[in-house]
DNA sequence: ATTTTTTTGTTAGCGTGCTAACTAACAAAT
DNA sequence: ATTTGTTAGTTAGCACGCTAACAAAAAAAT
């Protein structure tokens, strides 16, 4: 098998394993009324705290501002935070998680926690890291190309 | 940092990840007059043949039928596939690539060869087969916990 | 031969990423 | 003070994955 080969496998596994695990983030998160993306938008949005930015926010997440705004209509038109205009600076708003958003937060992290603990029982530590740091090699390429 | 905090740092990159390597092979692309989807499936059409079914075809790049059929149909608006009806199963279609798709195939092979040759420069070959393995171990658990 | 099951492909509609183009408000420069 | 530029958020519309439900044909079962 040559390089080339092993490159061209890297990047369509890449592909479908991130899809499969985004699926499945779904369907564990489905009872709890949220979806892997409006899921990950609470988790963080939590962990930010209230004077975050939607800019923040999406920088976070790693997605763009003009993505979340749908997120989080969808967020907010399910109870579970709340936009008010932010009296300091009449562009921005301010993000509040509902007290049912609240108590969600801690549930899905659980439950992303365990799905990854069982997707990831083969692999062990330092494959692991390994994973991890050459992740961040690649990104760091992929962003210096990017546009 | 604990195994749940690297666990979470791999997934969250990898769906980012896979995420702007799609981006930016859609930007490679671009000037064939193809994106990162298009592009592949015209490439796995030319390795399988004219006998291959849909299902065949749409099972090796790792998508469903459904998301096939829309794909294919922007191929042949592009007039680089045609599709007839199949004389031995009036079911199925036969799928060809004009002259025309014929030539971009060997290219769009090429651009995507040479991205990924930038885009993995940093990582060895060590490292490669590693991340192949580890990522079919990982495909693994996610197929036999999907549905 | 008829019924039942499976296969093949399709449509319809959702979710979630993107870019481009825009408004409104704030900030900086002149 | 006015112009110019930047930042925050939004909308509109595209791309491409998915599932569910379907029709038509083929294959298998009875």
């Amino acid at each position: 098998m040559s390089r080339n080969e092993w490159e061209r496998s890297l990047a369509q596994k890449l592909v479908g394993l991130s899809r499969r695990w985004q699926t499945l983030s779904d369907q564990a998160l489905a009872r709890l009324g949220v979806s892997n993306s409006t899921g990950w938008c609470l988790v963080y949005l939590d962990r930010l705290g209230e004077d975050a930015r939607q800019s923040d926010l999406a920088r976070a997440i790693g997605i763009r501002e003009a993505t979340l705004v749908r997120t989080l209509a969808q967020l907010e038109r399910g109870g579970l935070i709340e936009r008010s205009p932010n009296p300091n600076d009449a562009r921005a708003n301010i993000m509040r998680i509902t007290p049912q958003g609240h108590g969600l937060v801690a549930e899905i992290e659980s439950v992303l926690a365990g799905l990854r603990e069982q997707v990831l029982q083969d692999v062990d530590d330092a494959e692991l890291e390994t994973m991890v740091r050459v992740f961040d090699l690649i990104d760091a390429r992929l962003r210096e190309r990017i546009l």
